[in-house]
DNA sequence: ATCATTTACGTAACTAGTTACGTAAATATA
DNA sequence: TATATTTACGTAACTAGTTACGTAAATGAT
């Protein structure tokens, strides 16, 4: 069948399409019990019925449903005699409704119809292993947890970063290590004279130093750079700089990847203690290095006019 | 919450609802693949990118929609170069769809997306005590073995027939007694001058003559009779006649627990073959008096006109 | 007391499906 | 070979919901 090959991507439409099922033999099974309601009137009725609400969007709000569709059903029950509007007296925007006589005898002749239809699905249900009514209560409660959107953005992000390489830095990434910065300096800010002089020789002001640079590849392609600065006399092993993930490769966990293999790389170096610079405007950023272990501290004044934030981590006992 | 409150009745609804937010979600997913297809699309997708299928109707039949939904579909998919469409060389009516290249492309980039829509929503139903993809098939099997409808039927049966006394015949159910054979048998056929007498008088023609009448109330109103008479000279002890339920209590089981009482009885007086006559038009009746036990044979010319099948039921060796 | 905001609800237009119906081509039948 | 039936599919109109928008009443803030 169908929905077996196609698998959960169609999982919307067989819940809608047994649903539609389902509503067709609900006409005729008001029939049955000679009930003068159609379906879709049903949960304004019973609401209504019960007692509990007796305003347009009150009900709206009761049965899940947007308050025009409650209004239109409204407008078809009174046509149909079960249902009378009246003003409310207080409060000149409120529709306050009743049941007619015509509709309250309904709601007595109805009560045989609740009884047979709970015991008949209920009786259908027992004969299953995966009870569909608990199933629904469950699967619901899952999605407000988290959203389906999100569940599938997580599954994307963890095969996605399988893909991700890290490797060190070679010449022929001296380009993407320019542009990869241009890309997210100018999105926010823009360049400083630092700028253009640091990411333009690479060679000279960070590896001849005694740095180190990590270059993330997607499908072989140059995605993120980060890089490890030198520092001295600061109390300070390196600087953590130069981050940089082009936007085309988010939600693939590339920062992550990135700043793991950074600070391993500096423990592996022997560092004790790390440094970085950031803005607070930069949140994925900022979120990322408390992640990594980094905390807020006052360090040297910075260089960079984008600077309003500094962090350190201290590699002696680290936090992961 | 409402569901919980309203019971079974809202099934339809619930499923209904929860449909439509994983075909909202959907359309993020799409955006998130950067896959330019509607999810309303998707299952036509599907079809065509399997190679399945090729024609509206075939297309249609597939996914379990109408043909007009197919071809609506296929128009927008045409407009937004998804898919071309062509005539079939050979037989005129029939309407080829292929997927252009940049289907093509759709179809090799949507791989991903079917893994991690699978996985998400498998990852969550592992979750789940009962999985709602099972419980779908299980209920969907269960509906399609007998639907709802008759389900509920039967349940109404089951409680109205509790509701049913069977009791003996007393002069004040005269009235009813006639009018409730008139009933079917101007229905179907037309009085008989037979009918006019015994039915007249049954205290005279039936009782007064060895015979009994069972008359069935339903909310202490009687809505149906059947008579034994009793017959001498032919092997047969009794004549199950008479048998009459008005068609307002339809679906209330009240034939079968009629005749299952007016069986009881004949045996209870030491009866060891009962006799009857009916007619093939009237199916319940003789499904009814099949489940009864009794065989076709073939016995005395009949005083009826209507008469075109003759009945007996051994009672020494009773079938149930 | 006045003005801005929020709330209640109706109307209009849209969506994703449906059924009903018509037409042309293909197939079956006399 | 002519005619009836079936099949494929398009169009129109309907259904049960939605979102977008407007208006009047109530409420809150200055």
């Amino acid at each position: 069948m169908f929905f077996n090959q196609v698998g959960k991507m169609a999982l919307g439409s067989r819940l809608r399409m047994l649903s539609e099922r389902m509503t067709e033999d609900a006409q005729l099974i008001y029939q049955l019990y000679q009930v003068d309601l159609r379906p879709k009137w049903f949960p304004v009725f019973y609401v209504l019925s019960a007692g509990q609400e007796n305003t347009i969007t009150a009900i709206a709000t009761a049965i899940g449903h947007s308050h025009p569709s409650v209004s239109k059903i409204v407008r078809e029950m009174v046509a149909g005699d079960i249902v009378v509007e009246r003003k409310d007296e207080s409060d000149g925007r409120k529709n306050r409704l009743e049941l007619t006589p015509k509709g309250r005898g309904i709601a007595a002749r109805i009560q045989d119809q609740y009884l047979d239809v709970n015991r008949a699905v209920e009786e259908a249900l027992a004969q299953t292993h995966h009870n569909l009514w608990k199933a629904l209560e469950e699967f619901e409660f899952l999605l407000s947890e988290r959203s389906l959107l999100r569940r599938v953005q997580q599954q994307k992000k963890e095969r996605e970063s399988k893909k991700v390489k890290i490797v060190p830095y070679e010449p022929r990434y001296r380009e993407a290590f320019y542009s990869l910065n241009e890309e997210w300096i100018n999105t926010y800010f823009k360049m400083e004279k630092e700028d253009l002089e640091t990411l333009g020789n690479p060679k000279e002001y960070i590896l001849d130093n005694g740095g180190h640079i990590l270059v993330a590849l997607y499908e072989n392609e140059p995605v993120g750079v980060c890089a490890l600065i030198k520092m001295k006399n600061t109390g300070y092993d390196f600087e953590l700089a130069k981050m940089a993930v082009t936007s085309r490769a988010k939600g693939k966990g590339i920062g992550s990847l990135l700043g793991r293999a950074i600070v391993e790389k500096a423990r592996s170096l022997g560092a004790k203690k790390i440094y970085l610079e950031s803005n607070t405007q930069l949140t994925p950023a900022i979120n990322l290095y408390q992640k990594l272990g980094f905390k807020k501290v006052v360090g040297p004044p910075s260089p960079y006019e984008r600077c309003n934030i500094q962090m350190e981590l201290e590699l002696d006992n680290p936090t992961r």
